[in-house]
DNA sequence: CGCGGCGTTGACGCATTTCAATCCTCGTGG
DNA sequence: CCACGAGGATTGAAATGCGTCAACGCCGCG
């Protein structure tokens, strides 16, 4: 989970042919896992495309969706010596693996890296304040809501007050699991925003944002 | 928010008068904010006596706690320009301020500081994974447990079968924005432990864990 | 054409919140 | 020393939002 500007951008004109050969390629088929929970953590990840949900599990089989990730993200920041989550793919994916040994090599070869590295970590840090108060604190629609506006944040918004489409590549099971809610409820509330026109529904996956405003007020909970 | 191993560890035997040169002291009265949410962040922190504890706020007032943070805590570390958390101490409490500025000198003489850094947010990031399991999926009694056990993985536990004593120093108020519950659902809930003899409350700030493994079973959800 | 997986909708139940009353506990002043 | 008051904590009763259970719909695939 790390935001554009992939970690290359540190090294900037320096040798990608080292970067290239700490790393290696790897494509994870739909719902694979590639990192379980509590294993021994000895790689680093950016996925460089499709899509990764990450996750942690309760023994009974409650789970709790902590992050999408998609290309540039940046995944095992959150693992000292065993990885803090599972992350499996959503759609198929394709990642770069970084070992650890390997990554500090290259800290070692570019200090900035380090800097790179904790940048990533505190905006992954900012992002988990604001999802812990929408899980403590936030009402359902508040937190459909709010995810509806994150979605619309990804992509680089032209206008608040027009209308936007965007897609939910993942299934409603883990919008729910993201949310803290069911699949229910998720349910429940992006068809009573239906019909108060707040958004339209053109399939499962594409949905127009038709006033991003107002839900935008919502998410606040400034209903 | 880091964790024991203040930062000078990174430093070790180096010139410390150039760490104390780079930082002021300043102490916090009781309740007395001095982080504001979304404040320009011009300073790390670390706690040096006492505790604080960290909150986001929604418009209406709604307010989770995202942590508490004892002496040798690192503060900060989620925020990049602007501070993604507001900050009051709870007690008096006593801080070290590290402007970015001066920070960034540290780094730069220090290295190996930036990594320490970089540690303490992943540490801070894993701990954050598991409460967001906590906010968005765990019942009250299994968030009230996980709260007791937390308590007392602070403290060095001896055995984990005996009783353990802890402090609850904040009141409830506190403990219930920090789970996302309500004042009267804590209380109910330990006093429905007291009925159970899982524990005993001595005091309102002091309880004693009776039966830490049972509580323990029950904050994973195995109830 | 029919089966199976996901999504939606409805009815009901329950955990937690909300509202309200009472109880501590501790500091203050008579 | 005791009465008193105030703020937090506890306890109880009622309300409610969300979860659970269950039926149904939709759609793609064999």
């Amino acid at each position: 989970m790390g935001r554009r500007l992939s970690i290359c951008n540190s090294i900037d004109d320096c040798d990608l042919a080292v970067l290239a050969n700490e790393s290696s390629r790897m494509t994870v088929a739909d719902g694979r896992s590639f990192i379980e929970e509590g294993a021994p953590a000895h790689d680093f990840f950016v996925v460089t495309g499709g899509r990764v949900k990450l996750f942690t599990l309760l023994p009974d089989g409650r789970r709790q969706i902590t992050g999408f990730a998609e290309g540039g993200d940046f995944l095992g920041l959150a693992a000292s010596t065993s990885y803090a989550f599972g992350a499996e793919a959503l759609g198929s994916a394709t990642l770069c693996r970084f070992p650890h040994a390997g990554m500090q090599r290259l800290t070692e070869r570019f200090p900035s890296l380090e800097h790179r590295l904790r940048e990533e970590a505190s905006r992954e840090l900012a992002l988990m304040q604001a999802r812990m108060t929408l899980l403590g604190r936030k009402t359902a629609r508040e937190r459909v809501a709010t995810f509806l506006i994150e979605r619309c944040t990804h992509l680089d918004r032209p206008d608040p007050t027009r209308p936007v489409e965007l897609d939910l590549p993942m299934p409603r099971t883990d919008i729910a699991d993201y949310l803290g809610l069911t699949i229910e409820t998720v349910s429940r509330i992006l068809s009573a925003f239906k019909k108060e026109k707040l958004i339209s529904i053109r399939s499962i996956t594409h949905i127009t944002l038709l006033m991003p405003e107002r839900i935008s007020t919502i998410a606040e909970g400034m209903e």
